[in-house]
DNA sequence: CCGATGCTACTACATCTGTAGCGCGCTCAC
DNA sequence: GTGAGCGCGCTACAGATGTAGTAGCATCGG
């Protein structure tokens, strides 16, 4: 499932540091959202519906963690983008991203993984 | 502006060739998205509304264009992944597509002018 | 002239997304 | 023990999207 924008916004903060609380993710995203509390928490039961958080409860207080990591979820967009812009069935170039910084070594090769399932070449 | 799954549908096939009458796309497009008619038509008038198609009048039929390139539909949905997912504000490793078949040299070109207007290195 | 067909505009309705308020129950500080 | 604050579950509502029906008008074939 590709995220949608807001949902991307708690993804982010969730793969800074998990599992966070709806308090602290709110506080994390409240100056760059302007969301209120009431938002934050809105968004969060959306994605535990979809299986994009994990809740758990630690001391009595719901706390989150994505169910997917970065890397998965790019997997999914660019998957998504290549099949439905570029109508590309075949292996997509993840080779982009190898000198880019924006992904470690075991990443891209995660990233391969899901787009190419296979990989020679 | 990020046209949605369905748009994109009309999107690709406007591309292939046009202009195209509704009845057109809709023949063109029933088979993979099995939609009636009117709603090849609803889509593409609230295409027409948000300017991701231009409507024109040929000889009394209204046939339809794409208001974008593959390629600028392409940039924008890329930079919006990019800076969504990866949180990235600088360059956007274009130099990925180059050996991929999917877009030739001016697409290219076209492209990396869009997501890194300037472009040096 | 009349009905079948097709074009166009309008309307419909469920779901998803963005964004937020309300009220209940608990707890902590006073 | 009482109010302020907080976590939590509900509810709300507008706009976007997916998907489609209907009615009026033109037109073509009999």
């Amino acid at each position: 499932m590709v995220p949608a924008d807001s949902e991307l916004e708690v993804l982010k903060a969730l793969w800074e540091r998990s599992p966070q609380s709806a308090r602290e993710l709110h506080d994390a995203l409240a100056e760059r959202t302007g969301w209120a509390v009431s938002t934050t928490r809105t968004v969060l039961e959306r994605m535990r519906v979809k299986e994009l958080v994990v809740r758990e409860e630690s001391h009595g207080l719901a706390v989150f963690s994505p169910a997917q990591t970065k890397v998965e979820v790019l997997g999914e967009s660019l998957g998504h983008l290549f099949r439905n812009v570029l109508e590309v069935s075949g292996r997509v170039p993840v080779s982009a991203f190898t000198g880019s910084a924006l992904l470690n070594d075991a990443e891209l090769a995660e990233l391969e993984r899901m787009l190419n399932s296979g990989g020679r070449g």
